[in-house]
DNA sequence: ACGGATTCCTGATGGC
DNA sequence: TGCCATCAGGAATCCG
């Protein structure tokens, strides 16, 4: 499930592809795919150029700009241009299953629910086999006032550890509760959770409350910490996650947590163990993790 | 304030 | 082999 590695891989391999081209075209092949409604997503993105690609949390944005204007005797062009330097934001949540791809002509992507038929003969393909994901389309500004991405939590590779300690220390909540929730901090999901509570020695069922400063200060570290390896081996692929190339990820190849329930713990060799918390799946280990 | 259940959706998996 | 139940999970929402 594409997390925060996961998008930042998309959006590292899709910038040289897509950096620069103009929409040409939308193929709506589902039209729930698109929101808030197909229409409003041609209507923002059609003719827009790709200017930016990045990512906040989960969230794989594209920075749109309007193509600098021809001389056209058809044109007013009496203004000073200022609105053409704002830019309107696609942002695309892929949840479990969706990918993104950019591919050249000739190639078929699996299934897609929308593809963006770009100028140069690339396209950018949105394909999601499980349809929770979504494109949603933003008028310039629109998109600090959509309630998801406004309250979203800080971006955890950049979080200081104080700052990171204040967020956690007041709530009795289970700890892997806090780090699944996308208003405490943006971008993790179960997989780097599990990886993260592992290296920090921390089992996932702790209150906050209950963890000390140094405890806090190394899940910190930890989170950084698997989020940038998980980054350099392109994210981890367990089923659906493909690069914006339609590569497989590795590192899925390094998870000592997640997925490994009865396996021996790579530390202690204890066979680790499963349970339910915060509604997910969370694999640890007994004895290392407190 | 917090946890649990439910909803959305489809493919993989395991039991019989 | 074929069928059915179960599971996986991000996030919103409702309920206790």
């Amino acid at each position: 499930m594409p997390e925060l590695p996961e998008v930042e891989t998309i959006a590292r391999g899709l910038a040289p592809e897509v950096l620069g081209r103009t929409i040409l075209a939308v193929q709506v092949l589902d039209p729930s795919a698109l929101k808030p409604s197909p229409e409003a997503f041609l209507a923002l993105a059609l003719n827009q150029t790709i200017a930016g690609v990045g990512r906040r949390g989960k969230l794989l944005l594209l920075h749109l700009a309007s193509p600098a204007p021809h001389a056209n005797h058809n044109d007013h062009n009496n203004d000073h241009n200022a609105s053409t330097s704002s830019s309107g934001i696609l942002a695309i949540h892929l949840r479990m299953t969706g990918r993104v791809m950019a591919y050249a002509p000739g190639i078929t992507p699996d299934k897609p629910r929308a593809i963006l038929n770009l100028s140069g003969g690339v396209a950018l393909s949105f394909a999601d086999v499980r349809r929770f994901g979504s494109m949603h389309a933003f008028a310039p500004g629109e998109i600090d006032a959509w309630p998801f991405y406004r309250d979203l939590g800080p971006e955890p590779l950049t979080l200081a550890a104080s700052d990171f300690r204040s967020r956690l220390t007041g709530s009795r909540s289970r700890i892997k509760a806090l780090l699944l929730d996308q208003h405490v901090i943006a971008g993790i999901g179960n997989i780097y959770a599990d990886e993260a509570l592992f290296r920090a020695s921390i089992r996932p069922t702790t209150p906050a409350s209950a963890l000390s400063p140094r405890q806090l200060n190394a899940l910190h570290a930890a989170i950084q910490a698997v989020l940038t390896q998980a980054i350099a081996e392109n994210g981890s692929s367990i089923r659906d996650y493909r690069t914006a190339h339609g590569d497989a990820g590795a590192f899925q190849n390094h998870f000592q947590a997640y997925g490994r329930a009865g396996k021996p713990c790579t530390r202690c060799q204890v066979p680790m163990v499963s349970a339910k918390v915060a509604g997910r799946t969370s694999t640890y280990c007994e004895r290392c993790q407190k």
